[in-house]
DNA sequence: CGGATTTGACCGGCGC
DNA sequence: GCGCCGGTCAAATCCG
């Protein structure tokens, strides 16, 4: 189910607690030398919120069960979709919940404070005008900046951007971010009453390197068909 | 024609 | 307070 090319997981690694990341490497890769870029986190300026990260990242972290989709065609999801392993931790899953409760203490406070700000700039708009396009617009936007959902990335080594998660995505912005030269885009799940989404984007350092991130839990399950996953099941294995 | 993507504009957060 | 930057929106465009 890999592509025919060169594109292959060679290395991935996660943020939790929106500051630690770590790596774990397929099974059949040789792993040489550590990598450099065993620190990297997207988040590590932008979201240094909480700062509790877990003292050994790898005790909470779950498996990855990707799959690069064939032929990097900028349709996400739309077809030739897989479903994840049942028995593969996921961040939405349950398992991942319950390990990762604290990641979104620090964030919680965060929302409080900026919910308070919000709530009083709201209410100091005494005119009709507040009804404007660009007071729904500003409305909207607090109301979905209220919740931060739980966030984990990982790296792998692709020629394709879009990783096969077993999700249907639709992509709504792509931004090019200061000091990089790759865009940073960004994907919703398609589905209704679900708000994960994901940020797909390259390490600038290495353009072959795919950095993916999540953020929330899936309210469904995969749409992908039991073929797929058994068979992706059986041909990764990850470790810590 | 409907759904997905593109892309420029807008907004809030944050650092200085 | 101001400016920069990342994240999101939404109209325009693309595509099957």
């Amino acid at each position: 189910m890999f592509p025919s090319t060169t594109s292959a997981v060679l290395n991935q690694g996660l943020v939790a607690s929106q500051e630690t990341m770590v790596t774990s490497h397929m099974s059949f890769t040789p792993q040489t030398s550590p990598l450099p870029h065993l620190a990297f986190s997207p988040y590590g300026l932008q979201h240094s919120l909480g700062g509790d990260a877990p003292s050994n990242p790898r005790e909470s972290l779950p498996s990855l069960p990707l799959r690069l989709r064939v032929g990097g065609s900028p349709q996400i999801g739309a077809s030739a979709v897989q479903r994840p392993s049942s028995n593969i931790l996921w961040p939405w899953n349950e398992e991942w919940s319950l390990n990762n409760k604290r990641s979104s203490v620090g964030e919680a406070h965060h929302n409080n404070n900026r919910n308070n700000s919000s709530t009083s700039n709201i209410g100091s708009s005494s005119s009709i005008n507040c009804l404007s396009v660009s007071a729904l617009r500003m409305k909207k936007m607090k109301a979905r900046r209220k919740v931060r959902e739980p966030r984990f990335c990982f790296k792998t080594m692709s020629e394709v951007d879009v990783l096969d998660d077993g999700y249907k995505w639709r992509k709504y912005g792509q931004k090019v971010v200061k000091n990089t030269q790759h865009p940073r885009s960004y994907y919703r799940c398609t589905q209704d009453n679900c708000r994960v989404k994901k940020r797909v984007e390259r390490l600038a350092e290495d353009p072959r390197m795919v950095i993916t991130t999540y953020e929330g839990r899936h309210a469904h399950s995969p749409s992908h068909d039991e073929d797929d996953q058994n068979r992706a099941a059986s041909q990764i294995n990850f470790f810590w």
